[in-house]
Formats: structure tokens, sequence, C-alpha cells
DNA sequence: GTGAAAGCGCTAACAA
DNA sequence: TTGTTAGCGCTTTCAC
């Protein structure tokens, strides 16, 4: 208990084995060339013993640091922990990386970084010299930032571009959008609409693009006008207010609203119940992203699901993956439309 | 990049300041019997190196990791977060712990261990062994643990229980159940309230009790009667409904419940509507934990904030304030009540 | 106040 | 297939 040392350390089992280090160390990291017999005996020791190797030490000699880092941006998460809104990205994060890097025998450590910030590069070069990670996951809106990508290609350190396309150095994964925005309006028009608003989000995402896109192939496919009832927004319930206004003014209102996030979908519920509107009757709605939010409103939404923890499942296993060599082109996983209260068909044609 | 070594080493910084790696060190950890002039030199060097120690190595020589572990009931975090109804628990946790963590070149790291099983000692000493971490937060229902208090104090790592009175082993801290429970139930009181229900949580968490406790300190001391409106629930939905069935099917029926969590909360909403009760018109609902869920009903919901994150923070403190001795009573840090749309006066009563 | 030596627990490289 | 040696980057002695 006084200066804390490991308990049991290679050295214990080396001895209680009778072999050497090595012979110890080849058989924690699974290494060939060792006899079955003999692995067996020096695994028992390690069982009987209780033996764990510090992963300090195995940093140490140049080995792995059993560790992934997640980086976030710092302004958005702390933003929504405050809020207390019920966005639960970080959970979904953890859901989907924490628990297969755990299967993996491995950590995932996360930091929040500002982007908007001229030393991100201090920053994260910093945490990365006091952790050095094995790999690292990048989130918008860091996928794409290059300074990052430099930072870590000049380390030689594998890393994950989430909600990214773009090419360069690391690999890209994908969530779906541009196919669940395709499904999403292919699901309004299946339902008899044919004037089909849109609430684009911030275009600092790319993700925003990517929606937008599928909204236009899907309009254009069924020969539908793609662009008079498109609306800007940000992803902020104000601007999806503002957008939900207008769009609802016109004198060929839509009669179905696809916005690009949880907030803007909000904000477009609230904006038809007040002018009169009710969902889904009048106005059919539907939500991206299956934030909890999308569940507490009356009606339901239907939503996108954004699949945060499958992505970040995969990414975690590519990233662990020592054999294959990095995806070349972007990983897509597919999102789901999740169909709730919100939508139905148009209220001017027979419903039936 | 071939062999991942660390880029600036301490060697670097004492090479370029002309000075040994001893008096490196010493700057590093702000020890004293340096003299200002060689700190400053020193100093120098090591921003304009950039260099950043390698917790490895520094926790390999017998010095500190750097890190906190946090445990967490593994079943129950997972179930919140594959079910997204938005409880926030974990990153409230994050929030308060891993930003105060930050501040003192800490990292928070967190596992999920599961309580009801026999090898919790193996499983989380695995983990100590791995780790080495410089301190420990427990949280319920670990925080009462007994093996764990064991392993930890053979250890020797100072750990925090969060949600426990306990002595023993480690410090105590509590969230202000029983203050804030008097003060819900002195809010409806002074409403002008005198059949307040309350709905009780299960008792494998001493929060439970203590919410009741303050509940009848209330009751009893405005001269109501404690008992006639207090049901059992333990937590589920289905319990929080089943519970205020019972209490609104009384000849006598509240006309204000206090339901100890969230989702009860919302079941006695619920229930409360099924039966044609307007809240809070016919009933007022005071929910404990401020959890975002408490934003999306309607009315919002009147709560009492848990602060996690307030209190996580303050763990985080104790645990890394190395002078002080550890708290011998339970820190009790504050909770709030949070007044919004579903209490009122009663209805029976001038409201005016 | 500063420096030199030893060693933490482990693995890479080499030798046997 | 197994063992030996050296060293990772840092902090602890202890000497000056």
């Amino acid at each position: 208990m006084a200066r804390r040392r490991q308990a049991v350390t290679i050295k214990h089992v080396a001895q209680d084995a009778g072999v050497s280090l090595q012979t110890v160390s080849r058989v924690i990291n699974n290494e060939p060339n060792v006899r079955p017999a003999m692995k067996e005996r020096i695994q028992a020791s390690i069982d009987k013993l209780g033996y764990v190797p510090s992963i300090a030490a195995q940093r140490m000699s140049g080995s792995r640091s059993y560790l992934i880092l997640a980086i976030n941006d710092r302004e958005r998460t702390i933003a929504d922990w405050r809020a207390r809104q019920g966005s639960d990205w970080i959970d979904q994060m953890l859901l989907g990386g924490m628990l297969k890097c755990a299967e993996h025998g491995y950590r995932m450590i996360f930091e929040l970084v500002d982007t908007h910030n001229d030393h991100v590069e201090r920053e994260l070069g910093a945490t990365i010299a006091a952790l050095q990670p094995d790999g690292v996951i990048l989130t918008p809106p860091h996928s794409d930032n290059p300074l990052i990508a430099g930072l870590l290609a000049k380390h030689g350190i594998p890393f994950a571009r989430i909600g990214s396309r773009g090419t360069g150095a690391g690999f890209a994964l994908t969530m779906g959008d541009e196919t669940s925005a395709y499904e999403a309006t292919r699901h309004l028009i299946d339902l008899g609409h044919s004037r089909i608003g849109f609430i684009t989000g911030s275009d600092e995402y790319s993700l925003s693009e990517w929606r937008h896109q599928g909204y236009v192939r899907a309009m254009t496919e069924a020969g539908l006008d793609p662009q008079t009832w498109c609306a800007e927004g940000d992803f902020s319930y104000a601007s999806g207010a503002a957008a939900a206004r207008r769009l609802l003014a016109m004198a060929d209102r839509p009669t179905a609203i696809i916005a690009s996030n949880d907030q803007m979908t909000l904000a477009a519920l609230d904006t038809a119940t007040q002018a009169g509107l009710a969902v889904p009757a009048d106005l059919s709605l539907v939500c991206f992203d299956n934030t909890p939010v999308t569940r507490f409103t009356n009606p339901q939404l239907t939503a996108v699901d954004q699949p945060i923890a499958a992505t970040f499942s995969r990414a975690v296993e590519l990233l662990l993956d020592r054999d294959a060599a990095a995806p070349k082109a972007p990983v897509d996983v597919p999102g789901e439309l999740i169909v709730r209260g919100s939508t139905a068909p148009p209220a001017a044609r027979p419903s039936g």
C-alpha cells in the first residue's frame, strides 16, 4: 500500500510457471511459437495469480497503448450537456465505440477539442503525446479538418473520420444520409404527397448537403419539383421556425415537411400547431435524427435514425483490424426510417 | 513513423536547456528546490519544443497515472443508452467529472461493471491493474458494495462513493435527496395542498429512503398525514402507473403527487390524464430528477434537480486534493427545486 | 539546488 | 521454440 506498485507482474508469472519473461509475454499477446502445453501452463499461472498486464508498461516498451481516442467538438458537446434537451450523441458514441473497444481489451477515451481555435494542433498534439493512442476517431466538424489530419498522419496514427467523404489520410465513414433522405422523401411520396418541403441544415456540416441531395433525387425521380419547397435552416430551433413559417405561408403550401434535424422539426411542429394545422392530418412531418425528443412530441415523430452507435462500432473495428488495409472509399453505415405518428396521407385526397 | 516513439522526451528538453533530466522532472512536477531562473529557462525549452510528458512513463516510474476511474452499473447504463429515452446521467457525470479532471491535467475514464455478479472483484481488479488509476468514483448501486470498497482499500486507492452515506473506506457524497424531498413537499403545502401523495423508489437504492424521509418530515411538520397517501414503486414506469392508479382511486384522493423518479412521474401523468384529471388543475405533479423528459411533457414538470454534475465535480476535487484528508462525514451537494407547469394550488380551494 | 544511477513492467531484437 | 539483453521515458533514491 505504501508506494503503489503492480501487485502481480509478468515476473511473478514467469517465476511461477518456471519460464522466461519473454515466453509469458508471448502468451499474453497471443503470439505464435509457443508450444500448446507451455501456453497452457503459463495461462494457468496467469489465472492463478490473477495477472493483468499494465498498459503503461506495455506502452512504454513500444507496444500498443490499448487506447482509442475519440474527438468531439468542445463547444457543442458542453452546450448539449448543459441544455439537457436529451441530445444523446455522446451516449450513442459510447454505446457503439466504448463497448466495441472493450470487446478487444481496449479502452475508449474521449476529449473535447475546439475547432474554431488556431491551436487545435497544439491541443491535440499534447493529448497524443500524453496518451499515445493506437487510433483516433474524428467527429464533425473535426472530420475534415486538414490540420488535424496532417498531425495524425505525421504521427502515423490510424484514424477514422466520421461524417466525412473526404479522401486523404485516415478513412471516412458516413451515416447513410443521402439514402435516408431519399427514403424519407419516398415515404412521403408513397403516402400521396407531392408538395413536400425540405428544411436544410448548416452548411458547416457536409451531411446537410447529402441530406438535401437525397431529397432532390427522390423528388426529381418522381417528377416533382425539388426547388419550390426547399427552405434554408442552420440546425437551430429559430431557423427551423422561420423556415417553417415561410413554407406554410405559401399559397401552394407543402403538405409535408422534412427537416434536417430534431430542433428544426420541433420548430416546424410548433409553428404548424400555432398556425392551426394538425399534424399529421394537415401536415406530415419527418425528423432527421432519431434523438430522444422524437418520442416525446405529440404525435411522436417519424424520424430518420442516424446510426451513431453502429458507425462508431464499425470505426473501432476498422481501426483495430491491423491486418486489413484502411478502406479507400468512404464506408457507409445505413440509417433507417422509423415511421411514427407524424406522417400520414395528405388531407386533400381520400386517405383510405 | 516506423516504431512509434515519443517525439519529444524529457531528454530533449534537458539537452536543450543544458541541465539534467532530474531538474526538468522537478519543473514538470512543480517540485521545490529549483531556482526561479533555472525554472524559467527550462519552461522556455518545454514550450519551445512542445514537450508533454508521457503518462505511461510517469506511471511506470511509480508516479501518478493521471487517471480517475468512474464505475457505473453496466446493465442499467446500457439499457438507458439503448432505450434512448433521454436519460442523461452519463452526460452529466462527464460534464462534472471529466471537465474537472481536465482542469487538473487528469483524464476521466469510465467502466461499466456488473454488480449482480460474483466476480465483481476480479473484473474491477483487472481494470485497476491495467489502468492503475489515482482515484475511483463509485456510483449506485456500487457505492455501498463492500467487496468493491475492500478491494479499493487493499490497493490503497482513494475513492468516492456517490449516493451513499455509509462509513468505512473512501468517502461518501449525497445529492441533497432528503432536503430536496422536504422542499418539494413544502412547495406543495405552500400552494395549499394537504393530501399529498408520494410514490417511493426501489429500496435497492438508499436514496429512495432519503427521499421518502424528506417527504415524511415536511408532512409531519405541517401536521399532515405522511402515511395514507404513500405508495410503493420501484422506479419503473409500470410500478409508477400502478401506484398512481391506487392513489387516484382513493375516496380521499391526493391533490398532488410526488414521484421518486421521472419514469414514475410520467406514469402518474399518463394515468391522471386517462382518468380525466387535468394537470395541474386537478392534480399537481412533482418529478424527482430533472432529466430531459421533464421538459417535453405537457405541462412541463416541476422537478427536483439532482446535482449530478456538481457532485462528480466535487468528488474529483476531493480525490485530487492530496493534502486534505478525505472527508469523514458524507458530503452533501444540495439539489434544487425547478418549478414548472405541473404544480398549482389545488382546485378545491380558491386559487387566487 | 543540482546531478548521477537505478529501476518501474514490459516487449523488440537477437541469440541459442 | 525458448531465453537473454537492452531499452522505452520517467521518477525515485541518494550523492554532491
